[in-house]
RNA sequence: GCCGCGUUGGUCAAGGGGUUAAGACGCCUCCCUUUCACGGAGGAAUCACGGGUUCGAUUCCCGUACGUGGUACCA
């Protein structure tokens, strides 16, 4: 369409955690954006001072930096464009209005909110059950329409507080072309004059978008479906100013559902039914409430960047495991799916798995010393890499290593005696004494040679393999689980071997 | 209510006028392993419905149903 420079913005409103399809899109912009060596700029859309959430936008900042979706521009880092906070930006709107209201596209309206309660209370009907400040209601109402010009410029000078509303025609076909979509139609008498400025002076979104939009020079605008039947307004916005030539193309995310279906995927459904839907944990700073996001829940960044990419977007091949470095190279817009996708935690917990089962033993032992720490645990880093090695398979967050190998840490407490004692005999006993005293023999105190050792003294004993493998097993870890025993015993090492196997003999034989 | 958008197994989904309609998650069975897992081999399960168009529709068109979003001086 044009060689211009791409550039993409995430415009969320700091009112609290961000959810799970903001990081989605935030996802699209950035694999969009980079794909095109064009430029991610993160604005803060906080024109609604009333919701302002103090920290939801520092908590914005570190959820991007975890997911290593930074952007080039922010409020944060600055850039060409900044201010990037809308807040900071005030002043910049009302020539915009104004320029509109002198060009007929907008208008003042005076109308007190309780007038405008009062006139939806009055039109509401059981076939019109929200009435709209529309091309016909605005007839009826306090504004620029029905007040005289000197009406007007008198309550003007007299500071009345008014907003400013766009006009919009009552009944115009407006298509555009939305790059998941195609080709979309929507009349223009479907939707409200929208309120462009606010009483306060503070723009609306749809103004603001626009206007920042084509002051930050945006060519691609990527935002929730929610946005589909205002999108008029904003296209009208761009026209009206006489932005057209340099409107960004639109593309409208499909949505993310709850699993159990009914409604987009709301913190609440998290809640209900036990995952996290936040990026990260968050605490409203109001009610204090709180809420487990996927990073404190023990999700590895690349695991949930690649579960988020795979909500709505695949490359048309088989593969479902993707660096962020792949999905730059291969998203493509026109592969995101048109319909929403309802969250399936279990599948976000299967890639997880993937990444943790996939990840270097080292990485996994850096990740794990926090959980040591909190268990008193200290271990050298080497031998915490060893056991992340031989129980990751097993696990599906890093928090998952205790449960899978603390007995790697502590000797067990307690044993299953069950699963032994009733098999358990003066010669398993006898064996087990024998080969303990044995161990020194052993040329290197690693799992095959041990393994080698212990068969070869069974065999002697003229015991089963499989009768002894078992007892031995709950000798080490105190139960049936933990990976393969000899691994065990190798990374236990000589002396803690000996001493578990002489407390598991005694404990079996009482 | 009105308007927009959507609809392939339980979920994510590929495909798109002629196919045995991929694959993944989950579930089940079996193999490996005398723990669990990983891995491997199988299995159950799908084109919302009705009309067209066509020699032939899951695929194109129109309806209906259902889902979902919007309908604020919120984004």
């Amino acid at each position: 369409m044009d060689n211009k420079k791409v550039r993409v913005r995430f415009a969320p409103s700091p009112t609290g955690g961000l959810h799970l399809g903001g990081v989605r899109t935030v996802l699209f912009n950035y694999l969009f954006a980079k794909q095109h060596k064009g430029d991610f700029i993160l604005r803060i859309e906080d024109t609604d001072q009333t919701r302002y959430v103090p920290g939801a936008e520092e908590y914005i900042n570190e959820c991007l930096r975890w997911c290593g979706l930074t952007p080039d521009e922010s409020p944060a880092v600055g850039g060409p464009y900044a201010p990037y906070r809308q807040s900071e930006r005030k002043p910049l709107y009302r020539q915009y209005a104004e320029q509109l209201v002198k060009s007929g596209h907008a208008y003042y309206a005076f109308d007190t909110p309780e007038e405008l309660e009062s006139m939806r209370e009055r039109m509401k009907t059981p076939e019109n059950p929200q009435p709209q400040y529309n091309h016909k209601i605005r007839e009826k109402m306090r504004n620029s329409f029905t007040l005289s010009e000197a009406e007007v410029q008198e309550l003007l000078a007299k500071n009345t507080p008014h907003v400013i509303r766009i006009k919009m025609p009552a009944d115009q076909e407006l298509s555009f072309t939305d790059l998941i979509r195609g080709e979309v139609t929507i009349n223009t008498g479907q939707v409200d004059d929208k309120v462009l400025l606010k009483a306060d002076g503070m723009p609306t979104y749809h103004l603001a978008v626009v206007v920042d939009d084509y002051l930050m020079k945006i060519t691609h605008a990527f935002r929730g479906e929610e946005w589909l039947p205002s999108a008029p307004v904003h296209i009208l916005l761009w026209k009206y100013l006489g932005w057209e030539a340099d409107m960004p193309q639109w593309a409208h995310l499909p949505l993310i559902l709850k699993p159990d279906g009914n409604g987009k995927l709301s913190k609440r459904d998290g809640d209900r039914l036990g995952f996290p839907v936040y990026a990260m944990n968050w605490t409203d700073p109001r009610s204090n409430e709180f809420t487990k996001g996927f990073r404190e829940l023990g999700f590895l960044p690349e695991a949930f960047i690649n579960m988020l990419a795979m909500l709505g977007w695949n490359d048309g091949t088989e593969q479902e495991i993707f660096s962020l470095e792949e999905l730059v190279n291969k998203f493509s817009i026109d592969r995101v799916h048109k319909a929403g996708a309802k969250f399936d935690y279990e599948k976000a917990k299967w890639f997880n798995h993937q990444y943790l089962h996939h990840k270097d033993n080292e990485s996994l032992a850096r990740l794990f010393e926090p959980v040591l720490e909190e268990k008193g645990v200290k271990a050298n880093p080497e031998y915490v890499a060893t056991v992340a090695g031989l129980v990751k398979e097993r696990c599906y967050f890093v928090n998952d290593i205790w449960d899978h190998g603390f007995f790697f840490f502590e000797a067990p407490a307690a044993y299953d005696e069950a699963a032994v004692k009733p098999k358990w005999n003066a010669d398993k006993a006898a064996f087990f004494a024998e080969w303990s005293a044995k161990l020194d023999d052993v040329s290197a105190f690693t799992a095959p040679e041990l393994e080698a050792s212990f068969k070869a003294f069974a065999a002697e004993k003229n015991i089963k393999m499989g009768e002894l493998q078992l007892p031995f097993r709950i000798m080490l870890t105190g139960g049936k689980f933990g990976p393969p025993v000899f691994d065990i015993a190798a990374t236990l090492g000589l002396a803690e071997t000996r001493t578990r196997i002489a407390k598991g003999v005694a404990a079996f034989n009482s």
